[in-house]
DNA sequence: AAACAGGCCTAAA
DNA sequence: TTTAGGCCTGTT
């Protein structure tokens, strides 16, 4: 990769194995929203970025220093992600979702954030998960000004705890707004401490997650993918279910993927939800 | 209208 | 250790 700057923004070349198209929708972030020119505006954390996809560079209208000290890390820059494809690609299902899936990576997303996304996912769709997640922010979060518009950071734990049932009330998230009361608070008052999680290995991670109220193994699962980079945790939902039945070898254990499960789950998930239409709706 | 959505908790065997 | 039912809400 090569980074150069002009006008303001960075424009990294030489990034394969990148689409944002496909990144951002495949489900593992949702604060990302594709403008009408087909280029991205999100929030991660508490910075906002536009991003083009310019040729073969990418224009991230970003300064430099956040590039390198911040969006650079986001975006995995450093991963090889056409090897994790080779190592994934078990059997002919496997090949196909990873070659339908090139382009997706695993972004590093602030822990935090990622948990509390994914408790605010269970048993929702994507749709409401955003709406619920853009609310949460523009209730809780600090109000900033990016490219003359106006964003909201994620809430920090921190801010949300202490605060009641009926505060969340306006989020119309339902039993969930227990949960992340309840997982604010253990963070917030430092009984939770979510950096320790990084000294454990990926199962004794999830177990450690899984303490929090409403924080099952599929949760706890996305918590550590997304926000610890845990490659090799496997979140199994409902379309998982489905594909491991339906699709991958009676023999297949998420040990098949070696280390890169997660990734592996990535493709299936995209794969089977976009690329699959109607074997998803005759199954 | 009834079932379902990237689950989790609790109670009961 | 596994399984059924309930849970908030919005959408189809």
């Amino acid at each position: 990769m090569t980074v150069t700057e002009e006008k303001g923004a960075v424009i990294a070349a030489g990034i394969d194995e990148l689409d944002l198209e496909k990144t951002f929708e495949c489900g593992q972030c949702f604060r990302w929203v594709r403008n009408l020119d087909g280029s991205f505006t999100g929030v991660a954390g508490s910075r906002a970025l536009r991003i083009v996809k310019n040729d073969g560079s990418f224009n991230l209208h970003c300064s430099r220093e956040d590039f390198e000290s911040y969006w650079k890390a986001y975006f995995d820059i450093e991963t090889d992600y056409g090897a994790i494809r080779d190592k994934v690609g078990v059997c002919e299902f496997m090949k196909r979702a990873s070659e339908f899936g090139q382009g997706i990576r695993i972004l590093r997303q602030d822990r935090w954030e990622a948990l509390c996304s994914f408790i605010i996912s269970q048993c929702n769709n994507i749709k409401r998960i955003k709406g619920i997640i853009e609310s949460l922010a523009m209730l809780f979060g600090e109000e900033f000004s990016y490219e003359g518009r106006n964003f909201y950071s994620f809430p920090t734990a921190h801010r949300l705890a202490g605060l009641s049932i009926e505060d969340l009330e306006p989020l119309r998230c339902g039993y969930r707004a227990k949960y992340i009361l309840s997982a604010a608070d253990s963070v917030a008052s430092g009984r939770f401490d979510l950096d320790e999680i990084d000294r454990l290995d990926t199962d004794a991670a999830i177990k450690k997650l899984m303490e929090l109220e409403g924080v099952g193994v599929k949760v706890a699962s996305c918590a550590v993918l997304f926000g610890y980079h845990r490659l090799d945790a496997f979140p199994v939902d409902v379309w998982m279910k489905r594909a491991i039945t339906n699709y991958l070898p009676s023999d297949f254990t998420k040990e098949s993927f070696g280390s890169y499960a997660g990734v592996a789950q990535q493709y299936i998930f995209h794969y089977t939800r976009n690329g699959l239409q109607d074997a998803v709706n005759t199954a």
